[in-house]
Formats: C-alpha cells, sequence, structure tokens
DNA sequence: ATGGTCGGCAACCGA
C-alpha cells in the first residue's frame, strides 16, 4: 500500500506530543491518514525501546525512529519515506537520548526535541532546561549552517511571546514563559531559525497545550503555544502553510497537546 | 451533596 502523500515535492511535517504513544495510538493512526504526513515527529511516547507498537506502523507502511525509556520522556519520528544519518541525543553528556532525535528525510534534516519542562524557578529542574538550549545551541552550530535546509520541531516548552498564552500577567514566573526562558530558546532561534507558525498566523489565542489540572480549560482555551516548527530561513521561505490541528478524539481522551502541522513547497 | 487531570506503574513522580 502506497501512504506517502503523492506530491514529491511537498514535505508535510507534524509534531505531536502525545503524553503516552501507547494509549493514543488510534490518535497517532488517524493522524497519519488525515494528514499523510512526510514527517510525524512524536514527544513524550513514554514507552521503552522494546515495547514500541512497531508493528502498528509496520501494518501501514511506514518507517520509524525512536528513543524511550521507562516512565518518562521519549521521542519518535515516523515516515513513509527512508529515514537517514540518523542521531539521538546531544553531543556532550548529559545526552538526554530520549528528548531529541535527528534524522534526514527527503533530503532535509529535521530535529525532534522534547525540551525538559524545568519544574518551578528555583528548581534545579529550571537550570537543567535554561542549560538545555544553551547545549542545544552548540549542537546547531556544530552541526548545520544557517543555509541549510533544517526544520526543527518539538515540544519545546516555552511560550515565547505574550500573544502565545491565555493569561501572559499571571505567569510571568512561570517555567515556560520567565524572560530568562524565553531568552533561552530565542538565543537558538536567533541561530538562523524562522517561527514558520507565525509566519502564516499572527493571530493570538493560538494554542497547542491546555493544563489537565484547569478545569475548562479546553472549553475557555486557556492555553499555550508550546509546540513549536521552526525552519532555516531558506527552508521557511518555502514554507506553504502552517496551522495547529484539531486532534482527532474517537472517543478515547486526548492528550493534553494537540498536533501542529506545515507544509513546505521543496520544488 | 460530593468531588471533579492524566499516564505510568505500583507509591508516588512528572507535567
Amino acid at each position: 500500500m502506497q501512504i506517502a502523500n503523492d506530491q514529491k515535492d511537498i514535505m508535510r511535517v507534524i509534531t505531536f506530543n502525545v503524553n503516552s504513544l501507547r494509549v493514543r495510538l488510534p490518535v497517532v493512526m488517524e493522524c497519519l491518514r488525515l494528514h499523510r504526513p512526510d514527517a510525524l515527529c512524536l514527544q513524550e511516547t513514554k514507552v521503552q525501546d522494546h515495547d514500541f507498537p512497531k508493528d502498528d506502523f509496520d501494518a501501514e507502511g511506514y518507517n520509524y525512529v525512536f528513543k524511550g525509556e521507562k516512565t518518562y520522556n521519549g521521542v519518535a519520528v515516523i515516515s513513509p519515506h527512508e529515514i537517514k544519518n540518523v542521531r539521538f541525543g546531544l553531543a556532550e553528556e548529559p545526552k538526554d537520548s530520549s528528548r531529541l532525535i535527528k534524522a534526514d528525510i527527503k533530503g532535509v534534516s529535521i530535529v525532534n526535541t522534547y525540551v525538559p519542562q524545568g519544574a518551578f524557578l528555583e528548581s534545579k529542574k529550571y537550570q537543567y532546561k535554561l542549560d538545555w538550549f544553551q547545549r542545544l545551541g552548540r549542537f546547531f552550530k556544530e552541526n548545520f549552517e544557517p543555509d541549510e535546509p533544517l526544520v526543527w520541531v518539538g515540544d519545546m516548552n516555552v511560550a515565547p511571546n505574550e500573544a502565545d498564552l491565555w493569561n501572559p500577567e499571571g505567569n510571568r514566573e512561570h517555567v515556560c514563559f520567565h524572560e530568562d526562558v524565553r531568552k533561552a530558546f530565542s538565543n537558538v532561534v536567533q541561530l538562523g531559525f524562522v517561527d514558520v507558525f507565525r509566519k502564516h498566523c499572527d493571530q493570538p489565542g493560538q494554542y497547542s497545550f491546555w493544563d489537565y489540572r484547569q478545569r475548562g480549560s479546553v472549553e475557555r482555551n486557556r492555553g499555550w503555544r508550546l509546540d513549536h516548527i521552526l525552519a532555516t530561513k531558506p527552508l521557511a521561505d518555502k514554507s506553504k502553510s502552517c496551522f495547529i490541528d484539531k486532534q482527532p478524539r474517537l472517543g478515547q481522551r486526548p492528550s493534553d497537546h494537540t498536533p501542529v502541522i506545515a507544509e513546505f513547497d521543496l520544488g
């Protein structure tokens, strides 16, 4: 069965924090059928490698690369195409192999990241998050040039601007919006990335995450835009659309994140 | 009136 999208110059990329791949597998399969992405980049798969649901992707003719661990984290890239030159994790220890996959698909480099959330401002985890962005910046500088076709996607755990969360005033001290973490993120972006979503949509209130713990957050759209698709300038110039998906429910519980989709015309 | 998040995984931790 041929499941690739039939336009060979089109590159469709999706980022989706699934919060457990095994629980969300029907939603992921529906996402593949609906959008026929060239690269589906997943975060928080929460599955060890020996339990990765290979058979389900094999049955649909997809290739996959993944790195997981017990209980936490986990990333994967799913594609109907050959997945080349795969690397896991950052260059130096701790590599965090279950937070970063680099792979080449259709001549485009893809870096899929699950950035540490950071807990609270005074915690060691927050400092680790700030350092993680610095280390990621070095990873990009060592491996890529700004004129290469490179897509950086994932759950960045940062709302870059006030338009990217429902209550900026009340979240100045939040680990996903504090000025320090926004600066750490923007330092990486400034290596040569364009926010592909913002290239296509300047409206506020466009979110990809709603907190399970806040009653009615979905209904009242009290969300955050934490899941991003960025591209180096030459590739971003070729983007044709970028939008936040309505997650297929399929009678299941939805993830607290929803997919973000971008399309590039490589021709 | 009460109790109201998930997921993983086995008592709580992380988000």
